[in-house]
DNA sequence: CCAAGTCGGTTCGGAAATCGAACGTAGTGC
DNA sequence: GCACTACGTTCGATTTCCGAACCGACTTGG
């Protein structure tokens, strides 16, 4: 019964290597307070309330990582700033997930923050789209391709 | 300059409340590999090479807090196996999201694991899609209601 | 000039989490 | 009996995290 490492294993999984670079919680919220326009280090560390050392470690492994880019915006005190590059925007699917996740299973009221389409500026849905059904579907609809099967 | 805290504190953030529960590296993996077929103990061990005490603990967590279920599967030995509920089958967005941000930005050749429509058997797109323009859109596009706007 | 305050960190010692290895227990197979 | 598997718990050593203190560069007030 060793049937397991069918995997490839030469070729790491992508969630993982994504988890590597953004997988614990404060390099998360940073990254949200990120998308909510934060960005001076002492912005973000009051409103996380992360120790300072701890901050310094995960900006620069964000920024060495190509996710947030550390810009000077005024010489005398010399300040740099920290802000989304685009690989680091196009991290939103993920936000976005996060908080629709919450607000349908742990979130009692209203949802305290709510995104919106910049375009138009109202509320929109994430969701999955088969092009050879030409149909929407939800998470339960969702399986990969060799393994046991996900649902059920 | 004392602008932050716009926020309200007394219902907290979605992303927050979800990253308590699935927010740490090993939950993830655990739950990537529970989308994948595998439901118990050693097998999941062995698959990420995580400390049995640690896995014990995650699963524990992952179970109270509704996201798997605990379910004997035979008697003799008893055995238990995990699996995910519906509240876990929902968190694929988040999972989906890392994947495809990680095969965008961090993967070299062909990706490791492809997701499909369980339907059809044929990859998918996630999306964000607006009722009010009727258009459906890319990351960038994403903005929050009140704040100093992300983008850019 | 001097004192106090802000911003963006680094350094430090203690607390907490994580680690691999060993041990336990309950059952199966020979 | 002996070896083996599945599913954990316990243990001591290492790593990470935490809060508090400190520091340098600059501004503001007097």
């Amino acid at each position: 019964m060793d049937d397991i490492a069918l995997r490839d294993r030469s070729t790491p999984c992508s969630i993982e290597q994504a988890l590597d670079l953004v997988g614990d919680r404060w390099s998360m919220l940073i990254l949200r307070d990120s998308f909510r326009g934060l960005r001076r280090f002492d912005e973000i560390r009051r409103d996380l309330g992360i120790p300072r050392a701890v901050l310094s470690d995960r900006l620069r492994r964000l920024v060495d990582a190509g996710i947030l880019a550390r810009r000077r915006y005024q010489e005398h005190p010399p300040r740099d700033e920290y802000r989304l590059t685009d690989m680091g925007r196009e991290l939103s699917p993920i936000l976005v997930a996060l908080m629709r996740w919450g607000d349908r299973w742990l979130q009692d009221g209203d949802p305290p923050t709510v995104l919106v389409h910049s375009t138009c500026g109202e509320t929109f849905d994430l969701g999955f789209h088969c092009e050879t059904c030409g149909v929407d579907f939800g998470p339960l609809e969702v399986s990969s391709r060799h393994d046991r099967g996900a649902a059920s």
